[in-house]
DNA sequence: TGCACGATTCTTTTT
DNA sequence: GAATCGTGCA
């Protein structure tokens, strides 16, 4: 940590008063948060203020991982770090409503795809029909206008007798009955009850003490209710954000939130840090001059400073012109190239280093649109590349044999086509088997015509069809590989069928019942008609590694990040900013003036700007922007309207000097602190296979649904709320088993005997349970317990305990609960128990003296098993040894089949058992 | 220079 | 469905 300015000093010792931290671009925000937080402990530990007391809120989860490691650093070992929320504001929200409210214990939440599946498959319960929407093809447009309503400060009178305040009830019935809750509906159900349900607000009040709000300037009205409420309940706010960098209005946020803070909040402190600790001089007086640009009424008058300790040089700065866009991605990517090695200090005093492809990055305003030549170029000169958030999935020939598998059990494609589709993808399989494949993907298809669909709702239990478990077998049956697949694809291709296995998933979550033609018919349909377009982007990649890459990404994807050498090509008008989108609109559909401040959804050129502002402040010294026409499009023929003011700007030239520096390192890459967080149950699947989490957690394969599945959760769920209520001293008796069991069961896939079936048994389980643990319930110390495990090195393991309680003589026991449903290897079990002990140890400070398993479907308590020393010591070094093997992506396969592969869904892919090999 | 017309294109993304 | 381009005409 390098010495702190008086800025950041008065941010991080104010802590009798509401703050606003005003923080530009490279102010150190993260570290200023982070020692706040350790004053906030240090200063006022005497008072009782614990971790518990404090909640911070980022925008994203990466930000959130980031400014928690920095807090654990900071910090150092204290106990109870677990208990304090560092995250999103949707985490902290469903968190509160799933750990208070035991009506929310059996709700999940719909991913934007799954909601919009939902929405198509029930276009009138959705309240979608009442709008006046087509179905399937205006689903988003529907989805964003009941977010607008949710989210925005929407004038109710305006909207009086609106359909769409009808269609918002609807919607939100129909996602009631589903027990499923949407992105928007946690933050809007979890201000809802804070603003009025009087247990909740004395819980809150009681605990949050402080609360810190990064990203302040992107938050959304609804998003600042919760603000309000929790300073109303008597919290300490802090809010720290830079209003010149507020890009999400197009999305509801509100700059107006950043800009009249002080107005709202008092008393409030303002601390504006303007010193720049990231870029050059000539970095930050170019992006000081772009942003000075910005009406002066609309901004908190502000000027940003350079200093760090980076020096500019003459061709740091460029601003050029190309013929066109081949021309321009060929000098970018020779420019790239050049730049390797060129020596660059990292901080003051430090040794130089050389620059490596990960020092650099290409920002654009549009992957989709602009990154492609650019991609190429950087490629034939050599470099890594890594592209962020393209979406290549259903291009990828893999998707494509996958959708023909599909196609053909839905009859609308050949045999041939099928074959053929898998021949062309190039995945190594061996002629035999595809054909096998193919010829029992052809005996399913004959079998389901055969089949009339009248005798669907008989009586007796109609196995359902599932679309994961044919996609399963035929890749069984074709006995593809990882490692047979040519070309060194074979991690691609995996992790594009992964995300195959996902859609179906998706699809399949919302039409579980249909019967299996029209399931097949409706899935194929949506394959080849919406699938592309409901998937937009592609995900994050979730490895673990981090390449040694250039990286071309959005500029709102580069939003907190920072590299050495940034290039902003492709500065085409109606491109940077981007022409309007045609097309039917929100305001279509519900009246403009119905919403204060509408036009900033719209997007204007003030927002373009402070985009740009983002793209340049991203740079520490070298910026390379440049434009060229593109003759094959009209629209792209003349440059952005921001590229004369970056050629006339201060320092910057229009063309390249070509300076060789004197001396040259040999690239060396930032040694990166990957943060990683692993959960308890990546864990789990590591100790049971590795290869099992990689094909599961990072490819993707999900398992078929099972009709039962719920019951597990269902069961645990109900237990939660006895030992909640335990705690609060009130233990129920065995008479409410039943009333528990129907508050919590939710089986969204079994049929009703099957239903039953698990209705009296859970019914059994937690009446059992009552009863013989009367006694003990009163001695639970934790329930559902939060525990967290630093190793150190940016590594963090976290999850939940089941239960903690004491035994007769005192002694600390930690259970955790088991239902066959997902049975497992006993070692496993016991390692995972050995790791919640851990946690419990971090938490309070204070050893647990036994660890236990609580069987529920036989009652059984095992035999207690003591926590030792050595145990512990095993344990941390296995975990350490798994977070290592993630690391390094180091996923292997079991030596031979085994046990484990009998029970593991997704051997298929993986190898044959044994008598089919045979 | 101003206007009508047809052709061509349509971003950003978290939870 | 609408924004914006180039083209052709007055």
């Amino acid at each position: 940590m390098p010495d702190l300015s008086a800025a950041q000093l008065a941010a991080i010792s104010t802590i009798g008063t509401n703050l606003q931290v005003i923080a530009c671009a490279g102010s150190g925000k993260t570290a200023v948060v982070a020692q706040r937080v350790a004053h906030i402990l240090h200063d006022k530990g005497d008072e009782g203020i614990r971790p518990c007391n404090i909640v911070a809120f980022t925008f994203t989860q990466r930000a959130a991982a980031e400014l928690k490691d920095r807090i654990y650093q900071t910090v150092g070992r204290t106990t109870g770090m677990a208990d304090m929320y560092v995250g999103t504001m949707h985490g902290y929200c469903l968190q509160l409503l799933q750990s208070r409210l035991p009506q929310y214990f059996k709700y999940s939440v719909l991913t934007e795809v799954q909601a919009r599946l939902l929405v198509d498959r029930g276009y009138d319960k959705s309240g979608m029909k009442l709008l006046g929407l087509r179905r399937w093809v205006e689903s988003k447009l529907y989805l964003d206008v009941l977010g607008v309503v949710r989210e925005a400060d929407v004038d109710e009178r305006a909207l009086e007798g609106h359909p769409v305040l009808e269609a918002l009830a609807k919607y939100r019935a129909y996602l009631d009955e589903r027990r499923y809750l949407d992105y928007t509906e946690i933050l809007a159900q979890a201000v809802q009850h804070l603003e009025r349900d009087p247990g909740l607000r004395r819980d809150v009040a009681e605990q949050v003490k402080y609360l810190l709000v990064d990203e302040y300037q992107d938050l959304n009205p609804l998003q600042e209710r919760l603000v309000r409420v929790v300073h109303d309940l008597g919290a300490n706010v802090c809010v720290v954000g830079d209003d010149d960098q507020a890009i999400y209005q197009w999305r509801g946020s509100d700059v107006a939130n950043i800009v009249t803070f002080a107005q709202r909040y008092h008393p409030v402190v303002q601390v504006p840090i303007v010193e720049n600790f990231r870029s050059s001089q000539g970095v930050v007086d170019l992006a000081g001059a772009v942003i000075d640009r910005l009406a002066p009424g609309s901004r908190l008058p502000k000027r940003m400073v350079s200093a760090g300790s980076v020096p500019v040089g003459p061709g740091d700065l460029l601003c050029q012109a190309f013929a066109d866009p081949v021309a321009e991605a060929a000098w970018v990517a020779r420019k790239a190239k050049s730049m390797l090695g060129v020596p660059f200090g990292d901080a003051p005093g430090a040794a130089p280093r050389g620059l490596a492809p990960s020092d650099m990055a290409v920002l654009l305003r549009s992957v989709k649109g602009s990154a492609a030549p650019i991609v190429d170029a950087l490629r034939r000169e050599g470099l890594p590349v890594v592209v962020v958030g393209m979406n290549t999935l259903f291009d990828t020939l893999e998707a494509q044999a996958a959708a023909a598998l599909f196609q053909f059990l839905a009859g609308t494609a050949t045999e041939r086509e099928l074959q053929s589709a898998w021949e062309q993808a190039d995945l190594g399989l061996e002629p035999a088997a595809l054909r096998s494949a193919v010829l029992l993907a052809g005996r399913q298809a004959k079998a389901l015509t055969a089949t009339p669909p009248s005798v669907a709702n008989g009586t007796a239990r109609q196995a359902t069809y599932s679309l994961q478990r044919a996609f399963l077998t035929f890749l069984e049956m074709a006995q593809l590989r990882e490692e047979h697949v040519p070309g060194g694809r074979g991690e691609v291709v995996y992790y594009n069928l992964g995300k195959f296995s996902q859609v179906i998933s998706d699809y399949e979550q919302v039409h579980f019942h249909s019967e299996a033609r029209q399931k097949l018919e409706g899935f194929a349909s949506f394959l080849r008609y919406q699938a592309p377009g409901y998937y937009p982007e592609g995900w994050q990649d979730t490895g673990y590694v981090k390449p040694d890459a250039v990286q071309v990404m959005t500029v709102h994807q580069a939003k907190g990040l920072e590299w050495p050498v940034v290039f902003l090509p492709c500065l085409q008008a109606n491109r940077f900013p981007p022409k309007k989108p045609g097309g039917k609109g929100k305001w279509h559909v519900i009246p403009r003036e119905a919403v204060r401040g509408a036009d900033r959804y719209d997007g204007t050129v003030a927002d373009e700007r402070r985009l740009l502002y983002v793209a340049l402040t991203r740079s520490k010294k070298y910026l390379f922007c440049s434009w060229a026409p593109d003759p094959s499009n009209q629209l792209y023929r003349r440059p952005s309207e921001f590229v004369p003011e970056l050629e006339q700007g201060p320092g910057v030239m229009t063309t390249d000097p070509a300076l060789q520096p004197v001396a040259r390192l040999s690239p060396a890459p930032k040694r990166a602190v990957t943060n990683m967080a692993l959960s308890f149950s990546d864990l789990k699947y590591f100790f049971e296979c590795p290869y099992e989490l990689k094909l599961r957690s990072l490819y993707g394969f999900n398992p078929p649904l099972d009709p039962a599945l719920g019951y597990g959760k269902s069961l645990h769920n109900a237990l939660a709320e006895v030992h909640k209520r335990a705690l609060a001293g009130e233990v129920p008796s065995a008479s409410e088993a039943a009333e528990i069991v129907d508050r919590h069961l939710h089986l969204p896939f079994a049929y009703p005997a099957l239903r039953e079936a698990l209705r009296a048994s859970a019914v059994d389980a937690v009446t059992r349970y009552l009863r013989d643990n009367a006694e003990a319930l009163p001695k639970t110390e934790h329930a559902e317990q939060m525990v967290e495990i630093g190793l150190g090195g940016g590594l963090v393991v976290n999850g939940r305990v089941d239960l903690v309680r004491r035994t007769d003589r005192r002694e600390v026991v930690v259970i955790d609960f088991k239902s066959t449903e997902r049975a497992q290897a006993e070692d496993v079990s016991r390692l995972q128990l050995h790791t919640y002990a851990l946690g419990y140890r971090e938490l309070t400070g204070q050893p647990a003296d036994l660890v236990q398993v609580y069987n529920l479907d036989r009652g059984e308590l095992a035999p207690p098993e003591p926590v030792d020393q050595d145990l512990e010591d095993r344990t941390r070094a296995q975990v350490r040894l798994a977070a290592q093997a993630l690391q390094a992506n180091r996923l292997n396969k079991l030596a031979r089949w085994s046990k484990p592969c009998s029970r593991c869904d997704v051997s298929g892919v993986c190898r044959s058992a044994p008598a089919v090999r045979a």
